[in-house]
DNA sequence: ATTATATTTGCACACGTGTGCATAAATAAT
DNA sequence: ATTATTTATGCACACGTGTGCAAATATAAT
């Protein structure tokens, strides 16, 4: 490993102050033009290279953007980490992941080690087993921000983003009973958990609206795995009163049960609708093709970028972003 | 924001010295068990973050692994990090997330970045574009050990983690030919990329051995979409001699492929036998579902860790590991 | 030619932590 | 009781960069 020059050698080799050659190397306006020229070729050819650490202990914050998401591998937050990362490079700011696994343990510890790295903000996704907040708060305390993404506290001062979650299922809903459907069960998540929460209130509403009698809420309250999905169908469909559609909260449920309705010879949409709240190109590629309320996680993540953004030059706001879901009507209902 | 405590504030308040503070909250063994209690509970008290900056700078090196992948919200690679953020996190290290989108400029800044910031090693697949390496050399003459893995180049002294590419492609068109397939194309990547090279090498020679004379590589010379998979396929159709099977490179391809069989009524696999090298989930959800040589991303991921982590800790180790892939039959053949 | 103004560079210190070495205190050996 | 040994703490400096302010130099105005 040979030795990393620094701004203290290129100083003394040229006979000038460090202070100079550290302006000259971020352009400053205060160099001319003559030394500027000098310092940066001089630079170049001996291979300096910026400690950035050192930059972030001067600064007193570092130029990364943590991100928190309960697993890489699904693919709404691979997405969002791809968008995220993206525009994170475009403006200068490195992405550091933390993945939390649905545990509450392992976001304390993220969260410890984000304070820790005086990272410049977070973007986070709650896990499903968070229920107190308060690490969250500290770090907002601590004068990091946090922008939170999909899972969101509603116990925060913080920017949100969320699909607008009642109106995509009560969207869902809507359609299949315009459609004919009469008995529609709705596979969701655990109902403390905001996103779920607001889900089934739509669900229930358009059921109302409608004047329908059946409901049946499927609470699954762990990781949605196509398992989940296959499983919870298969338990719905010894009921007596079998369900004509559900509306699945997750691509991968929706993905167990249009599995188990190729096992078991159920045609879809006849005999059962199948509609997800999803984002997941593939389903596109299910047979018969999967009909979805289509998050727009590229536009919530551009958002979600900018209000850090801002909340890093300014003072956090409290806002809650909700954007509205696209309904993408294919051959599964 | 409120004021962060330091070390030297706890020494002061305490009346001692900023060292003994240090190495007490490292839980060195020459500091007295009662001073650490008395230091541990006051930086408790007061909640004391670690500057990891100041560490970092003061270690000359980071607490980061840099990834680069090009793009993360692919399954491959959204699995491959995801891996490596849990291995990570169990090692007090932090993971920065590069992304090349397939572009040798973006690789090329993400090399910059990651030299700025002195990480501790950097684990990375080559983007499509690529074939000058010298950024790479650059940054391991740095003095940053790099792990390549999957795309991995041949002039590079590193430690390299791939699938065993020849023998994956080896085994699909030996399974095709024994299933009485005779026509066998292949929907691969440029071959100046060890990989497809590899498995191109690994077809032909399978077809060699077996003595069939069909043989008909599509190169897609970009990013795996499944619009690629459908298009190649759609031009092999329209030719004399259609092929009766295909070995697609990715899964995006032979749900490409797929998705085209399903339009024209071609039946798969009675028109048309369908394997790919792949490692997603979903393959198995296909209409018919999907037979694929599966790549062990988990294990490539752990060893190129592994490999990683020794790096850092001692010299720099040119080895190559490639790993055995597994035939994974369903209906698409 | 003198003063006023603008431009350019230098100086000193700060950011928070870690480490080698010296010193001080406590304990053990004679 | 004195010396040797272990244990515990302090000191000074280093890591590389950025910034406010002062000083020096150059240019413009009178």
């Amino acid at each position: 490993m040979k030795k990393k020059i620094t701004i203290k050698d290129i100083a003394n080799e040229l006979g000038i102050h460090h202070a100079t050659v550290s302006r000259a190397l971020r352009n400053d306006s205060r160099i001319s033009q003559s030394t500027k020229d000098k310092i940066v070729s001089y630079a170049k050819s001996k291979g300096y290279k910026l400690n950035q650490s050192a930059v972030n202990l001067r600064n007193t914050h570092s130029n990364e953007i943590a991100v928190i998401v309960p697993n890489i591998s699904h693919y709404t937050f691979a997405n969002f980490v791809s968008v995220i990362t993206d525009l994170a490079a475009r403006n200068n700011f490195i992405v550091s992941m933390f993945q939390t696994r649905e545990n509450y343990e392992y976001e304390k510890d993220a969260v410890k080690t984000i304070m820790q790295n005086r990272v410049a903000g977070v973007i986070a996704s709650l896990s499903l087993t968070t229920t107190d907040t308060d690490h969250f708060k500290d770090l907002i305390d601590f004068g990091i921000p946090v922008v939170f993404f999909d899972r969101v506290p509603l116990d925060i001062k913080a920017p949100k983003v969320t699909t607008d979650n009642y109106k995509a299922a009560y969207g869902c809903v809507n359609l299949l009973i315009n459609k004919g459907f009469k008995k529609i069960a709705h596979l969701t998540g655990p109902l403390h958990i905001s996103v779920f929460n607001e889900r089934n209130k739509g669900y229930q509403n358009a059921l109302k609206d409608h004047v329908v009698e059946y409901a049946n809420n499927v609470v699954i309250p762990k990781e949605f795995e196509i398992s989940d999905g296959f499983d919870a169908i298969q338990k719905l469909w010894k009921e007596d009163e079998k369900p004509d559609a559900v509306l699945c909260d997750s691509f991968t449920l929706s993905a167990g049960v249009n599995m188990f309705c190729r096992n078991q010879n159920i045609i879809v949409p006849d005999n059962l609708g199948i509609i997800a709240i999803a984002n997941d190109p593939f389903s596109a590629l299910l047979e018969p093709a999967q009909t979805i309320m289509s998050q727009p996680i590229n536009e919530m993540a551009k958002i979600a970028f900018d209000l850090l953004i801002q909340c890093t030059k300014s003072e956090i706001i409290d806002v809650t972003k909700s954007i509205q879901p696209e309904l993408i009507i294919r051959k599964s209902v």
